[in-house]
DNA sequence: TTTGTTTATTGCAATATTACGATTAATTCT
DNA sequence: AGAATTAATCGTAATATTGCAATAAACAAA
């Protein structure tokens, strides 16, 4: 009891689940709205930016690393990230499939 | 420790994060998307559809209409579900505002 | 080699989520 | 009224998430 049953569902439901959970998190929406604007930076940059301590932000780049939507290279001592362009459209497509599936009836309400 | 430092990050951050929290689970994309497929339906369809306890997709249900995606109406002994259009469009223009934030670089690759 | 800088990992405490049986509440049917 | 139907709520067990201090790992500079 407890834990999600993942068996239920379609592999589309699930992966869209977890790109979803991935970005419900202010601090990750955060990260990434910070690599959307400066198009690349660093974990240091981001622990005076967020605030939370370093720890805690290189476990939500984990995070986000974790499900593509960006990608890290290694800069000497630090780490530059940035976006995953082909990830980010995939991304953005799931969403869309699932907000386009949607027709406002207009005519004849519902509830 | 361990509870979400919501002071640190935008009213729109935690807004976006709690909409993408509430569809971050299959259980609640299946209901949307069996809502967005019949156009109203009721709880015990759900029941069979997903394959869930009846306790365990109210609880999905009351957290879909937390967030005012859905939207249900008493209809004799049973609950009539749909989808909030007006919501349905909102969220879906929070997460576009996220995505269309990115234009792909295309010249000069970052990392 | 030692020191400093930057990021990742580990361990842990506090809290949140998920699922479901049991119960309750509201309504319809007989 | 009494039985049946449907959905919400309560209580609880199992698991996951969040945040951070402490530590480790990788590299550069002295």
């Amino acid at each position: 009891m407890g834990v999600t049953r993942s068996d239920l569902f379609t592999q589309e439901q699930n992966e869209l689940a977890k790109v979803a959970k991935a970005m419900a998190h202010p601090a990750r929406l955060a990260i990434l709205q910070h690599l959307l604007k400066t198009n690349a930076c660093i974990n240091g940059d981001l622990v005076q930016e967020l605030g939370l301590a370093q720890a805690t932000i290189s476990q939500h780049l984990r995070e986000l690393k974790e499900i593509g939507i960006i990608q890290g290279t290694i800069e000497g001592v630090s780490v530059s990230y940035c976006i995953n362009p082909k990830k980010w459209a995939e991304i953005k497509a799931l969403f869309n499939g699932l907000f386009d599936g949607y027709v406002d009836p207009s005519t004849g309400e519902c509830c």
